[in-house]
This record gives structure tokens, sequence and C-alpha cells, in this order.
DNA sequence: CGGTCAGTATATCGGTCCGATACATCTGCG
DNA sequence: CGCAGATGTATCGGACCGATATACTGACCG
């Protein structure tokens, strides 16, 4: 999933981890995070796999910059690889910690992509909707207060995140219509 | 995390891995999944630190029954460790991943620890809301709109959570000042 | 009677990611 | 001048997941 979202953004420009870093939170906002813990070997791995190459620091700049940054830009294979992740909608891309990414890059992804992501999402959250209310249901008399409270407001959660799915994908038809147009 | 569950589990009742599991998805719901791949390792992990052992099998149930399933009960030192995890309030214990688990155990924790706990959480929700509001407020034209509509949907989660939060704190003072009386 | 599907049950392995920690530099403030 | 706070790169142990393998049981169907 890194992998996914580094692509994304150094697509848009090169840049260093730490600028990555805060354009990753400000994506991603509260659906991922992403410590250094992670994205510094994942960008070693990327460059090792030629996803992403290292620019030659400028040395004017470098005397007057900050010091020893390492700045990545994305390559011609990286490129490619995005495009292939960018079309990706399987299982995977409906778990809670991917959806949040795949979104994040929608404007760059196909419409008939986006929609099966969607619906997928909407799918797996339905599942997981259907699963609290049978335990909240059936089981309601072993479980305590605290529990309870706990599930009911899973509940409410997964009930408006299909109700959001649901709008987001009467959008994605919407627009579908007035292009056939 | 997965360590506090289990032992919590088996504070009350005996258990093989299989059963374990289920009870597992009953009691923390929406919030926690847990794999297999994480419970097994784990259990080994916890009966060679003597905090669970294995049941002695019962060859005339074993006869009947399902074949070869260990069933792991919790021990005195197992017993000591859960009452230790359970007064924990610190950082950690308001993550989204830990947050959920010790609420499921809230009915055997201390009032005051559950204060601490539910406060914490409400500060870090609050921590991510006021992120949330930051950027949707200043990045919002570098911004698509596919992800306004994720930050939107983000803000609206924490802001909610914040709210239930509050409920429950509230209920949790006027319990203390009922017993104080 | 045989086939096969679903549920019960235990277990391993590679891989992703986090949190803590370390270290070094630059900037602004008092 | 010192020092707090942002900038910047990096490693390591550990938690957890998903895929996968294995094997037994019960029920349903033809």
């Amino acid at each position: 999933m890194l992998e996914f979202a580094i692509l994304g953004l150094l697509h848009e420009a090169p840049m260093h981890g730490y600028e990555l870093r805060k354009r990753l939170h400000e994506l991603l906002g509260a659906f991922r995070a992403f410590s250094y813990g992670t994205l510094y070997p994942t960008l070693g791995k990327l460059q090792r796999a030629h996803l992403i190459a290292e620019e030659a620091p400028e040395d004017d700049l470098r005397a007057w910059g900050r010091r020893a940054r390492k700045v990545y830009k994305i390559t011609a294979e990286g490129k490619e690889r995005f495009a292939e992740l960018l079309v990706d909608a399987g299982p995977q891309t409906w778990d809670d910690d991917s959806f949040g990414v795949h979104m994040a890059f929608f404007s760059r992804t196909p419409a008939e992509v986006r929609m099966r992501i969607l619906e997928g999402r909407r799918r797996r959250v339905e599942e997981r909707r259907e699963g609290l209310r049978t335990t909240l249901g059936s089981a309601s008399d072993r479980i305590d207060r605290y529990t309870r409270e706990l599930h009911r407001m899973g509940l409410d959660t997964t009930e408006r995140e299909v109700r959001w799915l649901n709008e987001l994908i009467a959008h994605e038809q919407a627009e579908q219509r007035k292009s056939e147009e």
C-alpha cells in the first residue's frame, strides 16, 4: 500500500522522505498514517527495484539548503507499476487500510475501476454490518453494557459508511450518464 | 493486545483456539479481527511464559468429540498479568486498535482507570479531528474532490466519536456521584 | 454407496507496518 | 550563548495479517 502511495505522490513531483511523509498525511488524513519506520525501508526497496531513483543533488543548492537530503523521482518503470496498481480492483482494495489510499487517487483511476472498488467496498462494509446486527441481536444477553455500547457504535459507523458509499456510487452513475449523452 | 484479550476470555472459562477466535470476534465485533496466523503463535508464546496452560484431554470425551483439540486455561500467573494489563491506562491504550479491546473488558476494570482511558481516547480523537479540520480548511484547494470527500467523512466520524465519548464520560461521572452518596 | 462441500481444528511463513530509538543539522527565541 | 523545536535519515524488534497446508466430521445429493 505504501508503495502505491509513494509512487502516486512522486508521479506529481520529486520529493525527499520527510516531505513525502507530510504529503502522505495531508493526502490520507485519518485513514492511514505510515511511520518513518516503514517509509525509509520502503523507499530503499523501491529504489532497488528501479521504480524510483535518487536525483543527483545540486551542489550549489546543497551548500545553501538543508544537509544530506535524498530527493527521489519516479522512473518509467515506476510509472508503469503505478498504472497497474491504479486499475487493480481486487478484494484487498476494499480493506479498511487500502480503500482510503485507492480513493485518494480516484481522480487518476478509470471510472469503471472506481465503480468496482466502491461497490466492493460497500459489499465489505455491509458484511460487517450484518455481523454486528447478528451479534447485537442474538448474543446481547451474554454481553455486558460496555461491549454492547461498543457494538452499537460500530453498527452506527458501518451504517453511515454504507449510506456514504451509496451517495458516492449514485454520483458516479450520474456522471457516467452525463458523459454518455 | 491479543495477549490481553486471550487472558480475559480464558479468565471466564477454558477454551481451545478455534472457540477462542469465535468468542474474540463476538466480543470485539468490528473494532478488531485477529487471525489464526496471530492467534496460534500467541497461544504458544503465552504457554511458554506460563500465563496459560494446556488442560489434560479427557479421553472419554475425546473418543466422542472432535479430534486433537488443545484446551487452554489461565494460570495464577496469567491472572496476575491480566490484572496488570487491566489497570494500564497508558498512551497506547487510546490507540484505535487497543481502545476497543480495553473497553470490551471495562466491566472488570476499576472505575477510575475506565475514566482515564475514556478521557485519553477523547484527547486522541480530538487531535485527529483538529488535524482533519486544518487540512480541510487550508489545503482544500490543492486537493481533489475525492480526497476532500474522504476527509469530510473522516471528520464526521471523529466528531461523532467525540460526542459518543462525551456521553460515556458523563455516564461514568453520574455513576460515580451515585456511588458516593 | 460414493462424492463433495461446509464446518471444525491446528499450524507455519512471508510480508507489511508501527513505535521506540538514535543521531545530526538548522532556525528562531530569549 | 544555549536550547527548544522543526527538519531530516535511518534501524530494529515486535505485532499482526493473509495465504496456505493439513486433517477429521457431518450432512446432503444422486
